[in-house]
DNA sequence: TACATGACTATCC
DNA sequence: GGGATAGCCATGT
């Protein structure tokens, strides 16, 4: 567990429900340029039932791969049970749910 | 220590 | 508008 991994969930624990962030934003929050750290400290995911990882989708509204990763479209339909619409392309079907960090 | 990889993004044909 | 390319940072081998 690095402190780059805590400070990445510890911003995910931050989005409220119905909402979701880019890897983009989450990175720029966090201090890097990068939003492929955020990637792999996501799949090195240590608690994936708390951590709620399927908030992160890519800047242009797609779910990306982890979602075959896991199950298979659970979820889509879990998001929508949060309030974030996807339609059956895995594409986010509201720009509301997008969240912003206060930094 | 050095090289390869990835749940990404922005740019350039 | 769509595919290819090149940066990007943290990890793993």
């Amino acid at each position: 567990m690095t402190a780059f991994q805590k400070q990445v969930f510890a911003a995910l624990l931050e989005i409220p429900e119905g909402k979701v962030v880019s890897y983009g934003e989450l990175s720029s929050y966090l201090g890097v340029q990068s939003a492929q750290a955020i990637g792999q400290a996501l799949k090195n995911n240590p608690d994936s039932p708390q951590v709620p990882c399927h908030r992160v989708i890519r800047k242009d509204g797609n779910l990306g791969g982890f979602m075959g990763s896991l199950e298979n479209n659970n979820k889509r339909d879990l998001l929508k049970a949060e309030g974030v619409i996807f339609d059956n392309t895995g594409q986010l079907s509201t720009t509301e749910a997008w969240y912003s960090f206060p930094k």
